[in-house]
RNA sequence: GCCGGCGUGGCGCAAUUGGCAGCGCACUUGUCUUGUAAACAAGGGGUUGGGGGUUCGAGUCCCCCCGCCGGCUCCA
């Protein structure tokens, strides 16, 4: 049969006449008799094609899960439950960090302020970090005449994956025939045609090698509807782009190099559980030379393996202008993303003619690497918020301090301990609101922030502040400047409390 | 794009066979001056996603768009 390997069973549905009315596929496990099955549910409905295939019909699917036991599906459809309350589109929401209007479009996000300084505090560290491993850091338009993405191949291989179109600067004579033919710009769905562009705007030297193009890089996409899904998948993102331009020479280092920086920097903003994916040649749809593949995807291949972290083949997954390795994440759920993907290219330096004076003086080809790290910056946010469950760590938190008055009169206190952790570059506010203290605290803890400050008599006379913490623990009585040097040191090692 | 479901103040939801659009939170104002997860009271806020149709009458029924949710296919 055409199901996998295994078993595959076909049931007789037998009509009460004793006929088989319909018969039914299944693929293990069986069991004799459905008593056998001790927990189980219906989880949901959808149509799946036939044979998996877009281009049959479609049948209904009903999914179900079943258990050991009745604990064992409690559990499981507790996990769930608590997947649900990670959703980032739920507490983009609550946590007033991000929207997508109806009248933007579907797959385009707004980012509120306090979405605004996460992702700021994001790229500000993400820029650093780039400065320190010799990044350059470039620029490009959101629209191009249509000719570049001829040239990149865009046009050929994906235009169905890019938005249509914008037609300009047509005439017509009074006939109404064409008078001046007009151009066609697209919105660019990737960044590497125009850092091509930027290698090739004048002659290059091998001394300038490896050369490494970084740009936080707005593309659209024209995703299929029905795929659109939260910041995980847009049709407006903001990449964390780079191609680097190097010598075949230098391929591998700079590969070993780059899988080290990629790693790090995860780390840093709180991931930490890897694997990788070695995605090879597909060998019907390719371009370049063989041996050029060889040599990549052994240098990929041998980079992956001494990272230590386990690899996982993906025969064929590459793209069509070279192999690659994407580097998977465990959130703290335990569900992977796939994050960031470095790509060697051999294809694109080849159509924009891209040519370095060697030491010998004869021109040669550099290879491009593509790579991002965050993939996008909004999936990475929306991955962050689950893995976080929206409680960031102070560095990234949108408001890191709230300090809370245990009574009107202890507010001018506040303001003076709020205005030393401004001046330290703290992201502090006073509640200040009509509110009681309780509820003060119960909206804060609600929306996540670090670092509760509260004040009362005790703490204005003995010039102190009382910590809550996001976990409800309390330090109480902490002297103002031990408590601004607590918080300061916090967000200077991006602590994870 | 396909199949199915859904769309009601900022958010979460209610509204019987088609018959006065409501509640909680949030917001504004007032009173209370408070020690670790919700004080009390009053007030404002809606062309029920958009357009068309049926009807004496549409949140509710029909058609077309837009958007969302769950899957499928896709994800350079």
């Amino acid at each position: 049969m055409e199901v996998g390997a295994g078993e595959l069973t076909i049931y007789d549905n037998i009509n009460r006449k004793g006929e088989t009315a319909w018969r039914d596929l299944c693929r293990g496990p069986h069991l004799p008799t459905t008593k056998r099955i001790p927990a189980f549910t219906l989880t949901r409905t959808a149509a799946a094609y036939w044979r998996g295939d877009a281009n049959n019909k479609q049948l209904q699917r009903i999914y179900g899960t079943a258990w050991e036991s009745k604990e064992a599906l409690a559990d499981h459809l507790h996990r769930l439950e608590e997947a649900a309350r990670r959703d980032h589109r739920r507490l983009g929401q609550e946590l007033d960090l991000f929207s997508f209007p109806d009248e933007l479009g579907s797959g385009l996000a707004v980012f509120h302020p306090k979405g605004g300084i996460l992702r700021k505090t994001m790229e500000d560290y993400s820029r650093q970090r780039h400065v320190e491993a010799g990044y350059e850091f470039v620029y490009s338009p959101h629209i191009s005449k249509g000719n570049l993405f001829e040239t990149s191949g865009h046009l050929q291989w994906f235009a169905d994956g890019m938005y249509p179109p914008i037609h300009v600067d047509e005439e017509l004579a009074a006939d109404g025939t064409v008078r001046k033919p007009g151009q066609d710009y697209y919105l660019k769905p990737m960044n590497c045609p125009f850092h091509c562009l930027i290698f090739r705007s004048r002659g290059r030297s091998y001394r300038e090698l490896p050369l490494r193009t970084f740009e936080f890089g707005s593309v659209y996409r024209y995703e299929k509807s029905g795929v659109i899904h939260g910041l995980t998948r847009v049709r407006g993102m903001t990449q964390d782009d780079a191609h680097i331009y190097c010598t075949r020479e230098q391929l591998r280092a700079e590969l070993a190099s780059l899988l080290t920086f990629v790693l790090d920097l995860l780390r840093d903003y709180g991931l930490d559980d890897f694997y990788l994916e070695l995605s090879t040649k597909d060998p019907d749809k390719y371009v370049g030379a063989d041996d050029v593949w060889d040599e990549a995807t052994r240098a990929l291949a041998e980079v992956a393996q001494s990272s230590g972290l386990e690899l996982v083949p993906d025969p064929g997954g590459a793209a069509f202008y070279g192999p690659k390795i994407s580097v998977q994440a465990r959130d703290a759920i335990g569900r992977t993303w796939q994050m960031s993907t470095i790509q060697v290219d051999f294809n694109l330096p080849e159509r924009f003619g891209l040519e370095y004076a060697a030491a010998d003086g004869s021109r040669q080809r550099p290879v491009m690497i593509h790579r991002a790290l965050f993939g996008s910056i909004e999936r990475f946010i929306g991955v962050l918020t689950e893995h976080y469950a929206g409680a960031f760590p102070p560095w990234l938190a949108p408001v890191q301090v709230v300090a809370i008055p245990v009574a009107e009169r202890h507010l001018d206190h506040l303001y003076a301990v709020a205005a030393q952790l401004k001046a330290a570059g703290i992201r502090v506010q006073v509640d200040d609101a009509g509110d009681r203290m309780q509820k003060k605290i119960r909206t804060s803890q609600l929306q996540k922030v670090p670092y509760m400050l509260l004040a009362g008599d005790r703490d204005v006379d003995g010039g102190a502040v009382s910590f809550r913490y996001r976990d409800g623990e309390q330090d109480n009585g902490v002297p103002v400047d031990q408590a601004v040097a607590r918080i300061v040191e916090a967000v200077a090692t991006r602590s994870p409390r």
